[in-house]
DNA sequence: GCGGGGGATGTGAGCGATAACATCCCGTCC
DNA sequence: GGACGGGATGTTATCGCTCACATCCCCCGC
């Protein structure tokens, strides 16, 4: 009589009151249930050949001890995934952390678990490296793609990993590629131009983020385009980083330039550096300068004057690359169709008519 | 001498050829190397019972081979944990991101992966809840609770889990309890209060933001505490929310009082909302009217004017507490001893000298 | 009445590591 | 010179789960 019910392999004849903190698993809820641990693994991943009335009682029996199957060794066991590492370069950044947001929501959404690894400027993200950071080989990944660092490892990311970005713009190189989110930016910064050449400004300033590619950002391109389809030539753009501060300091001087009647700058925060430094320079805004910032920061409308800038949907694009990778891993997985929303202009008090020329 | 080399259990007799993308595992370093996968699992792990000769050939081997330990087996096999579990409520919150990244370096640097999982208001945060949002049973949680679902995660969790967190303040009930980071918003906001009354106001006004715990925050108890030891009444405190627009609206009325000429708020967001109804309000910031923030967020510094506000290190909070869970989980693990700053109080632009009372 | 299909389940072999215990080897000590 | 002791290694059992494959059973059709 060695086995009445199929027992668990290493079962220890004692009573249970052996191990302190086990939780229940798989064999726990086969054995109450009396079947086997492969059904109750079919029941609960939902695969059709099970009877109905087996299923019912396994399930009952899975309510009844609060079986939770254990992440770790369903990975192990090469099932299903369910788990994606995040990559990102800052956390703090305003949109990175609506991506992250965005993301986060719409895996928990498909119960999938998520881990985020942080990269710094100095990390070398060598394929190893980021391999490294993954809970096991072949863990798919999502990178937040809108910094230098961010696209580092979006590049040095091998092709055979499962990933998806949310990147500043497309990668043309690896056309074939990857999946990859993106908001039209340049479009959007167009549109943000030509509205303050609309607005009767000779030409339009403007203010730099960090780029993640190498010379120039979508912005900062859409910017030119504007300028180039309205014949005006574009002035040298300003270098300004993520920070008010970065914004500040870099336009103290260029603000003082009473040519100088328009800037457009690549984030809010820059949009608010310059702001200040206008203020000690002793312009107007908007009627001596008009400012006009993007991302739509939640403060953009209390600043004084307000800010006019642009609103994107970062927190559409962290759900929309989610839902890419998740067709990725599996072409079941329905593709959310309106990812994410366009980019908006949103026009308010820190951007008017040009003043009247007085050179 | 039975086996040359002890073959891997499961090894396949034909060439590598066959399986396209497993990653090299402990059996391929062991059988290169020439030792049992034990042999090399102590000298990944360090143990000092290896000779010498024998670590070098197996490190060697690891590092031609590029070979990395599997986090996921190694948890299963119940080894060392080396992975943490953050749950918070709102990643786009200013301390929470902040908090966060300062957990997510800690974490890095004692080479610890990071999950996050986000906690909406409609979770249920039963025990089982909270455990199904772990990779693993007993996978060590920090909690972010700056807010009641956080609070809620906090209280929830099972006191046998490793756990630590980030709390606005320390539970009083649990006092033996579990480790909990916090910054001393109490005292900070006394002294915000005291600052204030110094400047000559007859009594200063606070706006909450929502707090963690049932009735009133750390903050608005400093803020009482400092009225009452100055022997003012405290004015009935004003419901804000965590955003700007909420300190907005719930600024119109009272600004418009000209008996109301100092104004705290729980956050910068806020006081940026008060700030702008105080302007619509014919309100000149800090002549007729002084309002103060909470946490230095980074535009404080470049709004109009300037915003007077209490520095947090809400980083270093982060990695405090991710320190203690690390001692937690081994008392070897040094507790970093200067764990976060102060708070410290940063004056601007929007807090003066009282007005002379007309009345 | 019997060989065939399937559907419903069970069995056994790993996944990649660690823990606990079993060996092996060699220098010492009596 | 042999038993002893301990460091260096090897072996085996597990962790909790999924795969691939083996069974088992029942119903159908000729």
């Amino acid at each position: 009589m060695q086995k009445p019910t199929p027992d668990r392999p290493g079962e220890a004849p004692s009573e249970q009151g052996g191990d302190r903190h086990r939780s229940v698993s798989i064999w726990d809820v086969a054995k109450v249930a009396g079947v086997s641990h492969q059904t109750v693994s079919r029941v609960v991943n939902g695969s059709p050949r099970v009877k109905k009335a087996t299923r019912d009682r396994v399930l009952e029996v899975i309510d009844e001890l609060g079986y939770k199957p254990n992440r770790l060794a369903r990975a192990l066991a090469g099932g299903v995934v369910r788990s994606v590492t995040v990559l990102t370069s800052d956390t703090t950044l305003y949109g990175a952390s609506l991506a992250l947001r965005g993301i986060e929501e719409a895996a928990r959404a498909a119960d999938f678990a998520v881990s985020v690894s942080v990269l710094d400027d100095s990390s070398p993200l060598t394929p190893d490296d980021v391999a490294g950071r993954l809970a096991r080989p072949g863990e798919p990944v999502l990178v937040i793609a809108f910094n230098a660092a961010g696209e580092r490892a979006w590049r040095a990311l091998p092709a055979d990993f499962p990933a998806a970005a949310v990147v500043e713009r497309p990668q043309e190189e690896h056309a074939g590629g990857r999946p990859e989110a993106w908001l039209d930016d340049r479009a959007a910064a167009a549109q943000a131009t030509r509205y303050l050449l609309g607005l009767g400004h000779h030409t339009v300033h403007y203010m730099t983020i960090p780029s993640s590619t190498t010379r120039v950002g979508q912005r900062a391109e859409g910017w030119r385009d504007a300028l180039t389809a309205a014949g005006h030539p574009a002035p040298e753009p300003l270098d300004g980083g993520w920070s008010p501060r970065s914004g500040y300091l870099a336009a103290r001087r260029v603000v003082a330039d009473p040519q100088v009647t328009a800037v457009l700058c690549g984030n809010d925060d820059l949009a608010l550096g310059v702001l200040r430094a206008a203020r000690e320079a002793g312009r107007d805004v908007p009627g001596d300068l008009s400012i006009m910032g993007f991302d739509d920061a939640p403060y953009a409308a209390y600043t004084h004057p307000t800010l006019t800038t642009v609103r994107l949907d970062f927190e559409g694009l962290g759900r929309g690359a989610f839902g890419m990778l998740h067709r990725l891993l599996d072409p079941e997985n329905a593709p959310v169709l309106p990812l994410w929303a366009e980019p908006e202009l949103i026009v308010r008090e820190s951007t008017g008519p040009a003043p009247h020329r007085t050179a």
